[in-house]
DNA sequence: ACTAGCCCCTGGGAGC
DNA sequence: TGCTCCCAGGGGCTAG
């Protein structure tokens, strides 16, 4: 599900609700989401820790714990972190009382973190791809998946200079590199699919037979796409849903993702869909040259 | 040391 | 209506 603004939209969220809240205890029906440490470890560990903060890296949610422990939460495509009150009967959460109500996101809560104010945190995720990973603040943070990461494209140090450097020596077509997330953090197949086509760039191209015009064009559109996004709290093609289970309002705003046979908003030309590793590129073949 | 392809899952929608 | 096939926003692992 999640690209960067829609994980920034649940963590900015969530910050509000749960920070200085205490875990009572964990709930759990799918022990294989849980990645470390052994989920009977975890749910113990977790019980009585205090939520101190709340960060993005890249996709990944980072919510810091009292005693020094870090919680990992990556949401993969269909995951979601939601804030509500659920309650459990016939092991399985069914919606009540507030919060997320009737969304068809409760039908797959697998992990609920029960809170000190009656309310939970819960982790829904209809393809069980999403991954929670507990341990200390050190060891959380070296994990190669978190060091490997490129630079986040957000930030106000990721200038012209840094997007060269993070693409110098790339191989590879252009869209795989943009969602490559060693070289940079947080945009995927929505994301990368907009802005090659507001930069005019065909998503075949060569990353490393782009001029530095074109390039400066797609550094351009990465920071206004992303932004954007995030303003308008994340696109909800199926079903991304903040922490209250809301939709996000940048599926309006969309140019060519899922649009395939559709007029382009510029030329007219119809879009075209075309796989590339395993994924779809989405491009208008007038106005994004090969 | 690379990369393409498979796989983890479940459901929605299109086509027959 | 029901079956089959393809599709899905991520990313880790493996085989070549």
């Amino acid at each position: 599900m999640p690209e960067l603004p829609e994980v920034e939209t649940i963590v900015n969220d969530l910050k509000k609700k749960v920070i200085g809240r205490k875990i009572k205890s964990v709930w759990f029906d799918a022990p294989k989401l849980i990645k470390k440490p052994k989920p009977v470890i975890f749910v113990k560990e977790m019980r009585g820790l205090k939520i101190e903060n709340i960060k993005r890296r890249a996709k990944n949610i980072l919510i810091y714990l009292s005693a020094g422990k870090l919680l990992l939460v990556h949401q993969k495509m269909t995951g979601h972190l939601l804030y509500g009150q659920w309650r459990v009967q016939n092991k399985k959460p069914i919606s009540s009382l507030r919060g997320v109500m009737q969304e068809k996101v409760n039908n797959y809560i697998h992990i609920i973190f029960y809170l000190d104010n009656g309310w939970q945190l819960a982790l829904s995720d209809l393809r069980k791809f999403a991954k929670v990973i507990l341990g200390s603040q050190r060891e959380i943070e070296n994990l190669a998946e978190l060091k490997k990461l490129g630079p986040e494209p957000l930030e106000k140090g990721f200038n012209f200079r840094k997007f060269q450097q993070a693409l110098c020596g790339k191989k590879g077509k252009i869209k795989q590199v943009l969602m490559d997330q060693s070289v940079i953090s947080g945009i995927g197949n929505i994301y990368s699919d907009e802005i090659l086509w507001l930069a005019k760039i065909h998503p075949f191209r060569p990353v490393n037979q782009l001029k530095n015009l074109e390039l400066k064009k797609i550094f351009h559109f990465i920071k206004e796409v992303l932004k954007k996004a995030v303003k308008l709290r994340g696109t909800s093609i199926s079903d991304f849903r903040d922490p209250e289970g809301k939709s996000g309002h940048y599926a309006t705003r969309l140019y060519v993702y899922r649009r395939e046979g559709e007029k382009c908003p510029r030329c007219k030309n119809a879009i075209k869909r075309l796989k590339m590793g395993g994924r779809s590129a989405h491009f208008c073949p007038h106005c994004q040259k090969l």
